[in-house]
DNA sequence: TCATCACCTGGAGA
DNA sequence: ATCTCCAGGTGAT
């Protein structure tokens, strides 16, 4: 029973999820909005630059639950026995939301480097556990930065979506905590009104930080899972790209099969494919 | 509604 | 060395 709750730390931040981590002698460290996280896997310990951390990683939530529901799939199945400790994490949703605006059309070591940069140039330098951290920066921070300033960070032509998108949470347009209270349907459309959001991009950042277990991202990866193992589950030939209106009518098919926790489903799917694929991560 | 295409940039492979 | 291609997509025709 004990074993079934390990959270792997290697697995899971090796899942495309975070991009801001680092294994320093051994042990990881990352960002995750204004505060740095410490975390020990022998015995699994959190520690935290700050007073209130937050559950990081999920750990209130009953996990036996959620596997078990989501294992009435095959694949999905043996991706849970392949990948046991293999978690969705619960993120700083500013920085989510960034992260995953950064992560179009570009690699994870891109991605990676474009955050750094980010949290270099706008966070705040904080000395924690003997080494040096920048925070994520706020949204007054990054909306008010100068186009040259955030082209520095070489985020190429995803400069002007990073503006837009802080200034949109600046004026209350994006409003984190309402999102998370908000149900998936509605909450969706609200992101997707952000200029360089797409579905794509909506349903990580509703995955990852907004509570929503539903979403069920669909990058290259996820449809091309769909389309070798699941043409005919779903009754249909999944096209090589898909339309937006596809994107909905597969999501709906998605849920149906799935379950409620469908999000957990494609993060185990997700990590098998790439892994089989020998793809790296950070 | 749908199919194309350009897009910044850095790294890998030819 | 130099070039091409691609990377967890999106917006504009």
């Amino acid at each position: 029973m004990q074993e079934l709750k390990k959270i792997d730390l290697d697995i899971t931040i090796n899942s495309g999820q975070v991009f801001l981590w680092d294994k320093i002698d051994g042990i990881w460290h990352g960002v995750n909005g204004s505060e740095i996280l410490k975390i020990i896997q022998e015995p699994f310990k959190i520690i935290s630059s700050r007073k209130n951390t937050s559950d990081f990683f999920r750990q209130e939530e009953n996990i036996e639950k959620i596997l078990q529901s989501i294992k009435k799939d095959k694949l999905v199945r043996d991706a849970v026995t392949r990948f046991p400790g293999l978690r969705l994490l619960r993120q700083d949703p500013f920085q989510c939301y960034i992260s995953f605006i950064c992560s179009s059309n570009a690699s994870i070591q891109n991605i990676k480097q474009m955050l750094k940069k980010i949290t270099e140039k706008f966070g705040k330098r904080i000395m924690f556990d003997g080494h040096e951290f920048h925070t994520f920066p706020t949204a007054k921070k990054l909306a008010n930065s100068s186009m040259a300033e955030l082209l520095s960070c070489g985020l190429g032509f995803r400069a002007k979506y990073i503006k837009k998108a802080s200034q949109d949470v600046l004026s209350g347009k994006i409003d984190f905590n309402y999102l998370k209270k908000a149900d998936y349907k509605t909450a969706k459309e609200i992101l997707l009104d952000v200029y360089g959001i797409g579905d794509k991009i909506a349903d990580c950042i509703l995955l990852f930080s907004l509570e929503k277990i539903e979403a069920f991202p669909i990058d290259r990866w996820t449809l091309r899972i769909l389309r070798k193992y699941y043409s005919d589950v779903f009754n249909e030939s999944i096209s090589k790209s898909i339309t937006k209106k596809k994107y909905e009518t597969i999501h709906e098919k998605i849920v149906r099969h799935f379950g409620p926790f469908a999000g957990y489903s494609q993060q185990f799917l997700f990590k098998m494919e790439r892994d089989l694929n020998n793809k790296k991560w950070l």
